[in-house]
DNA sequence: CACCCTGTTCCAAATAATGGAACTTTTTGA
DNA sequence: TCAAAAAGTTCCATTATTTGGAACAGGGTG
């Protein structure tokens, strides 16, 4: 079946490495040398993938760039986020974007970097682990506790100390980021890296979207976290009754979080 | 070849429409129904597309944004050239980005809006018209004339009355790029945009890059755009002697252009 | 120059894709 | 509210395509 062969290539892809040569991949999968050099040639002539001529080795091809800026393009409280988000960046200077929540991951949807000296760069596309972020505990504050039990039943590892590394930990986490309507993260996936987040469901995609602001851990005082709390939430606010929605968190509480 | 039926669907896609359902897809194609409906579901099976479950359509999926993140990622001329324009973009609050060629396309590789309040935002991705972008001359001062030709053997139309209608008009505009180093656009693919840009010569990816900066055509007197020539040089200069190459082009040259 | 490593081509056997028809579900409109 | 049309799905025998071992071709290296 070679459609299920090209998908496994393109998810390998995904994973890890930029570049696939015929006997890489043919060891890989465990498929004949035959096979992996048709399929490679195949897939490059449909212009999924790319061949460089000179390292004889493939990537992905143009066609997947175009393909993605298209992904979630004229999603309307998404564009409405993403246009707010910029005024934020202008604004405070720092990194803002948009994640997703995909299994025991987030995907950035959209994102653009402060102009902070330290700039935190996470390009849509971007995947990153749903449990040590602001943005997946927001996302999954959404999905019932059974539910989240059931993805994290092998806990993965702690990407750092600060990380949950149990699942009561995390839904301690995430119960707290239910009952504030927002949630912060320090230190947790990346080294210095903090972050403060909320959550707006959209109703077009059936799924939720997750604000956020990116930032030096040791750059930000408590006192301007809180602002910026104010400001993510007014923002969601803003947008979810332009759309004729009831505004769905509360607002506004406990800065001292925890 | 159910392999080059998914190729088809997703260059169908990318052309155009953001969305497909199933007898859209049959009569577009030609194929029956069944055989679309087989074929959409299982490339939203192998995560290649997204299912709607409301509008019952289908769309491209995850994986399509994450491979898009990878294009070209890592590529030391693009990153440096990238974070260059980042602080381009801080200083002068305009918009950059770095473009390829593709036939007679010019595709968006990186990009971020400037902060002026007209902002122009082409995502990478995006794909537009070389023959009418200062960036897409650029590219083509590399090929030959033949070659170039050959490729505007049916000469699209305008996007714009400003942009070359003939292949005389566009050669014209592409060796004055060729003695120059450096080329602008004014009001020729979208309207009222203007743009300046250069090229540097990717050595890696055996293909040419062009960073460029674009603005509003009304919003930037000739002095300026000067100034923006000088930056863009100054910066192409930099990057061909850090990765230890002759630079190329000429500098500072005839700033009247035409 | 010969060897090893990587990639390509070939062809018969085996497997998976194809498309008409029947069937189910959703939408339309009277 | 209900019937008819539209859109989507499933089924299955036929057909065509994928598959993989083996032989072949480059190309770099000691």
């Amino acid at each position: 079946m070679s459609l299920a062969n090209a998908a496994a290539v393109l998810h390998w892809l995904k994973r890890g490495r930029s570049d696939v040569a015929v006997l890489e991949l043919s060891t890989a999968m465990g498929w004949p040398k035959s096979s992996a050099s048709r399929l490679l040639k195949d897939m490059a002539n449909l212009g999924l993938l790319e061949r460089d001529e000179t390292t004889r080795r493939y990537r992905a091809g143009l066609l997947m760039l175009e393909l993605g800026r298209a992904y979630a393009a004229g999603d309307p409280v998404l564009e409405a986020l993403d246009a707010e988000l910029q005024d934020m960046t202008q604004r405070t200077g720092f990194s803002t974007g948009v994640s997703i929540l995909d299994g025991i991951d987030i995907v950035v949807l959209r994102s653009r970097a402060g102009t902070h000296p330290l700039r935190v760069v996470t390009p849509p596309g971007t995947r990153g682990p749903a449990w040590a972020n602001s943005t997946g505990r927001m996302l999954m504050a959404r999905p019932s506790d059974e539910e989240i039990a059931r993805r994290f039943a092998i806990f993965p590892p702690r990407p750092r100390p600060n990380a949950p590394g149990t699942l009561a930990e995390l839904m301690a986490l995430v119960n707290r980021a239910r009952t504030c309507g927002w949630d912060e993260s320090n230190d947790e996936s990346l080294p210095g890296l903090a972050g403060i987040s909320v959550a707006i469901e959209d109703i077009d995609r059936r799924t939720a979207l997750a604000p956020y602001v990116a930032f030096s851990a040791a750059q930000v005082e408590p006192e301007e976290r809180a602002e910026l709390v104010a400001m993510l939430q007014d923002m969601t606010h803003r947008i979810e009754t332009r759309f004729g929605r009831e505004p769905s968190a509360p607002r506004l509480q406990d800065m001292a979080h925890g």
